[in-house]
DNA sequence: GCTATAAGTCAACGCCTGTTGACAAGCGTC
DNA sequence: GACGCTTGTCAACAGGCGTTGACTTATAGC
């Protein structure tokens, strides 16, 4: 979690990124309210002061990572044709923590938060849904890419509730097997 | 949100029954931080203390609200192929504070809330994928209900985000009928 | 090396939270 | 009608929160 530097020096954009960093991090992991800004500073290594002194406030931070959150143009490469074995074996067999979820992972856990859902909204347009659908291509594409996405929050979600799913190794398999058909049946036009 | 009777007598099960309604209602729109134990107790009309008192505190609040929760049996009757019509309507089109949504909704509104998920876990078993499964019936049913239910969980978080979708009446018809299908495909054997 | 300024710390604030124990009021029972 | 148990209110608590302003310290430019 500490992802400030251990020997220190005074530099303000290291900081300002270290506490975007950590300020990612948690807010991928929790909700809006559950993350507190101590927590953040805390990760990051610096007091809990320049938050507000550097990004003015707790929502101004969190807008600033979801502007910051890079579009995961790794899972807009490749054959659409491969789509859903790709995310597939992503979402049941690599760990969550990877940049390219990111984006996923903050929208979906403070998509509750009332006050925090325009900026989750405009933010998912810009950096998921969009680079998705124009590589996609093709008819309806929003309405495809939609469907593919909220399939993969949902299957986010149950991987927080329970690791394995609460399958064993074979289940899981059946699991991923038929996650990457309906995975590809919902881009398919 | 007033629960309570207006013309109010003392009725320890009466209020009980309040507050839990009021929690499941907060519970199922809001994420556990969230939820404060003062504004459920508003809304059933009563003492903030009253709950500590009946329920022994927020956590075990929460995991009465989990075991107060019916499976929605609704939902798992009539002709399986139609599930995927029937659900992709109700998803989409009717209000979501609907009794029969609230298990899924408490489950996923706190899904990020660690010390939660056991709890989350263990209810949605038993609530509704257990339920679920005995319903659809066939090999691998397990694995089909959880890709079935983490689409709709997915779709309910969207919905959240953007009441519609942020799509046009043509576009949310198109998304429905996707739906259907793809929710239809992931119970399919 | 000294100084001005940027960078970071510290302490305090007001507010809200969950929880607790003392108190008041309703209600059934005798 | 008075008693006693139940039901509900009230006030206070300790602790955490986001935010602010005054303070200290490092560092770059001269």
């Amino acid at each position: 979690m500490a992802v400030r530097e251990l020997v220190r020096r005074r530099d303000a954009n290291a900081t300002r990124a270290a506490l975007l960093a950590a300020a990612t991090s948690r807010f991928a992991n929790e909700a809006y309210d559950s993350v507190s800004l101590r927590s953040i500073a805390s990760d990051a290594g610096v007091d809990v002061s320049l938050v507000s002194r550097y990004f003015g406030g707790k929502e101004e931070l969190f807008a600033a990572v979801l502007n910051a959150c890079a579009p995961p143009d790794e899972m807009f490469e490749g054959d659409p044709g491969d789509f859903g074995e790709r995310i597939a074996r992503m979402l049941i067999d690599e760990p969550l923590d990877d940049d390219k979820l990111s984006i996923l992972l903050v929208m979906l856990r403070s998509s509750s938060h009332a006050s925090a859902c325009e900026a989750i909204r405009a933010a998912g347009e810009e950096r998921f849904y969009g680079p998705f659908a124009r590589w996609l291509g093709g008819e309806n594409a929003a309405c495809r890419v939609r469907t593919a996405a909220a399939l993969m929050k949902g299957v986010m979600i149950d991987r927080r509730i329970s690791e394995d799913f609460g399958m064993s190794t074979n289940e899981r398999a059946l699991f991923r097997d038929r996650l990457a058909r309906v995975l590809q049946a919902a881009i398919e036009a």
